[in-house]
Parts: C-alpha cells; sequence; structure tokens
DNA sequence: CTGTTAGCGCATTCAT
DNA sequence: ATGAATGCGCTAACAG
C-alpha cells in the first residue's frame, strides 16, 4: 500500500509490452498470445494492479454502476427485495448507488439527475404512486419498475389480487360470512387501489357486506382504524400490510376480542409475535432477483423490456 | 433531451470564451469578470449543461464520493443514523455509496477494495467486532467509524454506560432490589461487551446480585434467554436492544407476569407497542449527523480524527 | 482577467 | 500478435 497507485501504463513497461497489450489482456481478449498474457497477468496480480474506473468510465462513456431507489430504506419489503438485487449486481461487476425517495416525486427525479449525471447505465426503481412517465422519460431501456407498472417501462409487480384472494377465501371456508378490511389511501397505489378493490370485489363474490377503512401505512393508523371499524361481533380482518395489522391486533387485544386475523407481507416480527395470523407472502427477494436479472440482460441487449408478475405464496 | 451530451468545449465555443473561463465558472472561481460569469451561467443553465463526473473524477484524482457501510440495511438503528447522513452528503455535493457488511469481515474488506478502485474520497464505517486495524488501514485520515471505536480512527460512540446507567437507576428508585438482564455475546462487542459489563458493575454498586443471560440480537434469543432467566417473582428486567425485548416481553406476557423492563433502543414499534417499557434513546441521527460533519471537515482539512461521544437520552 | 496547452488513465484505431 | 498514436471531458499551469 506504500506505492502510489500503478497506471496501465506503468504495467506496460513492467512487463515490456504495449500499453495495448495489458489493456486486451485486461478486457479478456483472445487476441493475445498465451505466453504473453500469462505474464502481464502475472505481473498484474502481484502489483496489485486494478484499471482505474474513471478513466474506463471516461473512456467507454459510461459507469458499470447501477442505480437503485428505494422509497424507504427501513422498508421490510424491499429490504428483502434489496437483498437480492445487490449480490446480483456485484457479481455481474457493477456497481450498485443505492438511494430513497421517501415517497417523493421531487426527490426521486433528483436522484435521477444524479444518476443521469454519473451516466450510469441502469436503474431499480421501487414504485409509488408519484412515478409516472415523465419522471422516467429517457430511462426507458435501462430501467426496470418494482411493485408498480408503466407503459414502455419494464417491470416486475406483486401478485396483489392473489394475495387478498387467498386471504378472503380462506377466511370464507373458515365460515366466516363477514369479513372486514383495514387498508391504504395514500403512497403506492398498488397496496392501496388494487388490494382494496379485489376486496371489494371478492365481497361481491361472495355476497358479503364490505366493511373497509382506509389509512395510511403506520401502525397508528391501523389501531385507530380498528377502533373505529370493529366490535365484538366482528370475526374476520384482513389487513392491507403486516405493519397495519400490528396496530389493529393491539386494538383487538386491548379489547379482549377474538377476532381472526389476516395480513400481507408475513415479516419475521409478525409471524413471530402473532403465529396465528394468516400471512401471504409476497416474494420480496423473488422480485428483486427477477428486477436486477432482467435489467442486466437489458443492458446487455439479450433481453427487451417485459412485464413479470410474482406469485404470491400463503403459509 | 434530444441532442447528444454537451461538453464544456461546446459551451466555451457557444459562449465564445475559453474552456478554462467555463470551467472556472463551474467551480466558482472568482477569477472571473462579473459579466462575463453571468453570460457563460446564463448559457449553462439553458443548455441543461452538467460537468461530467467521469472526466472531472479522471482530471482531480478523486471521486466525489463518500462510501457508506452499514452492518444491515434492515438495522432500525443504522438506518436512522443514514436519515442524517445522505442529506449532508448530497448538501455538500457528494454522491454516497451505500453498502451492507453483514458484519463480515471478508465481506467488508471487499467493499473497502471497491471504495478503494473507485477512489472514493471518505468513508463512513458503521462498527461490529471484526472490524480491526489492519481492515481500516489506509483509511486512517478519510474513514469515521460509527458506534465502535479504534485508535488512530475518528469515530462517534454511543454512551452504552450511560444507557445501562440510567436504566439500573431507575429500577432501584422504583424501588427493585433486584434486576435481571438479558443481552448479547455475538455481533457488536459494544453492544454485548460494554453494556454487559455495566450492568455488572452497577449491580456490585447497588449490592444486587446480577443474574444475566446473553445471546443474539433476534427476537427468538430474547424470548428463549427470557424463559430460562424470569421467575414469578422477577421484578425488573433490562434488555440489551428493543429486538431483545420484544421477544422476552412476548415471554412474560404469555406467562402472565407482571416484570418491569427496561430497554435500549426506544424504537417507534417499541413505543407504540409497549409504551410502558423503559426507554433510553441513543441518538442515532445524532452520530449520524456528527459522523458526516466530521468526515466532510476531515476532507476538507479542517478538522481531524476525533473521538466524539453521543448521549444518550431518557424519555 | 482570459485563452492556450498539456496531460489524467484508458480503449481503440492503425500500422508494423 | 503487438507497439504507437489519438482522444474521451476536464483541470491546472502558463501565457497573453
Amino acid at each position: 500500500m506504500s506505492d502510489k497507485k500503478l497506471t496501465l501504463n506503468d504495467i506496460a513497461k513492467l512487463c515490456g509490452v504495449g500499453k495495448s497489450t495489458v489493456s486486451l489482456v485486461i478486457n479478456n481478449s483472445d487476441k493475445v498470445k498465451k505466453a504473453t498474457r500469462e505474464r502481464v497477468e502475472a505481473i498484474i496480480k502481484e502489483q496489485g494492479y486494478t484499471p482505474s474506473k474513471a478513466a474506463q468510465a471516461l473512456r467507454s462513456q459510461r459507469e458499470k454502476i447501477i442505480g437503485v431507489i428505494v422509497t424507504r430504506l427501513d422498508s421490510a419489503s424491499e429490504n428483502q427485495a434489496i437483498r437480492a438485487i445487490l449480490p446480483q449486481i456485484y457479481q455481474h461487476e457493477y456497481d450498485a448507488i443505492l438511494m430513497e425517495s421517501l415517497l417523493d416525486p421531487t426527490l426521486l427525479a433528483a436522484h435521477l439527475n444524479v444518476l443521469a449525471q454519473r451516466n450510469v447505465e441502469g436503474v431499480i426503481l421501487f414504485g409509488f404512486s408519484g412515478v409516472d412517465k415523465s419522471l422516467v422519460k429517457g430511462w426507458k431501456d435501462k430501467l426496470v419498475l418494482i411493485s408498480s407498472a408503466l407503459p414502455e417501462v419494464a417491470s416486475v409487480v406483486y401478485d396483489n389480487v392473489g394475495a387478498v384472494n387467498v386471504l378472503m377465501e380462506k377466511m370464507r371456508d373458515a365460515g366466516h360470512r363477514s369479513v372486514s378490511y383495514i387498508g391504504v389511501t395514500t403512497n403506492d397505489p398498488t397496496t392501496g387501489n388494487i388490494r382494496y378493490q379485489t376486496y371489494l370485489e371478492r365481497c361481491a363474490a361472495f355476497g358479503m357486506t364490505p366493511h373497509a377503512a382506509l389509512g395510511d401505512l403506520s401502525y397508528q393508523s391501523g389501531y385507530d382504524l380498528a377502533k373505529g371499524l370493529l366490535t365484538a361481533e366482528s370475526g374476520a380482518l384482513i389487513c392491507a400490510s403486516d405493519t397495519i395489522a400490528m396496530g389493529a391486533i393491539k386494538y383487538i387485544q386491548q379489547q379482549g376480542w377474538k377476532i381472526k386475523v389476516g395480513s400481507i407481507g408475513s415479516t419475521p416480527l409478525m409471524t413471530f409475535l402473532q403465529p396465528d395470523v394468516l400471512s401471504v407472502k409476497m416474494g420480496y427477494q423473488q422480485a428483486g432477483l427477477k428486477a436486477s436479472q432482467l435489467l442486466l440482460e437489458m443492458l446487455h441487449g439479450t433481453r427487451t423490456q417485459e412485464h413479470i408478475v410474482i406469485p404470491c405464496t400463503f403459509q
């Protein structure tokens, strides 16, 4: 570590060859005599030389970087997806730069700007309601959207319809004639709208009267809405997320009621604290995997924009 | 967005000035006549020109990037710190690249390597027991360690001693003659050792008999250890973290016991679910703030390595 | 004050 | 198969 940083040039004269030869070796070209290649590789390893990313980027006009923009760093579901994404990215010799949109379109735009300035090759974006065409304009072929979809952009979405359907069926099969619902209006249109609409639809199909309340994604909202919505006679409740369910359950337990709760998420905390809750897993890590694979292949030109649906699983 | 990317050169001839003049304007040098500066700035804005980061980096031999390495992306405490760090970094025109060490020294080394290759200017590192001198060698003047300390490296640490002291005093003042403790052996030596040692010390000072169990940072560990450690006669329990406390409380409630619990962390979930728990806040966001400020000033050369202690607060 | 010049480290022609 | 030359976009000396 004492030496200053070596350059391609240094390696070249150290090996007694030209710079381009070294360059070819680095880029795994087959246009180098085997003997020469091995000698150069030996010196490179011995000297611990690594090519300058900055120079490579300047020369090739593209950074080997992929931007990943989550809505919130402390989102349990997005965390699971990220855990699948990052290894993929690193494995393909890319670096990742992780950012947080906080569900703010303005902040998202700023982040996309930074990424554009950096000339990053691709972006994985966790969607929310503020994400529209104008924001992702110019990223069409190098952007994968997770959890929400947009025309002209590759996306990986969850099976929200299936998740609610499963829970509703389980409740009905357990003999419940009425099922309440607590969801969200704000933030993510996927979580909010689709799940709610599916609930309404299932109610109609099952001949049930809908009984729902919508709020935000917080514990407190779940608690407050439960208080306004439920009664001692409520038999079953479906919550749009584990966080909401956590709040609702607190209220239910305080009242000493016996209500069957179903929730979407299946976070470790929920399964630990409330193993009786009916839980649907949305396949977050799988979504991350698919999204990063898709993006990588799109950048590689071996695949085009797609629309992938991740199935949910009941446990 | 239809034009190809403009370069400094394009702007220069568009303004009818030399490239260096434009460069000076970009870098806010005062060596430019006001009239010229304004004209150039106008064109720059009008054309939406942004300098190439890659070229800047190559030329100046340093990327305006700061690496942030957390132990786990889903750590609530580290998340709070990050929320304070990122805005600081962006505000100073740096970009952040966020990585996860998973408490694995090998992975950490790999990440530091990547950052070194990228020539990042500085690193903020969340410490754990595997972090030693050899790993951070070569980063001495551009690395700030959070939550653990090392000689020759700037660091920001939490007041673990104070936190345990506060809880022990509250317990004693509430009349408890015996206080149990559930902590951790693994991972973070700070969380583990210091808190445990302080507990033992306080017990001695208060003439109490220590009654402790150590495990890992999971809910389950808290639950299991509580089962082995507590009895119906236990009056008070201190947990080294909210996660552990969550597990212990579940066991306590199952038994129907009445035990006063104190915990370190004060996460939103804990204060929502268990408002009766005695909670000590460690000042995570403040630590993030201090750490990023310190690093930025170190890079700026206006400050040298320091060792900062963040006070804890009881609520 | 402003224009000119010379590289930063690398990849990509073109010669050889 | 390999060396020499060119330029990516920018900054820093040096001129003017």
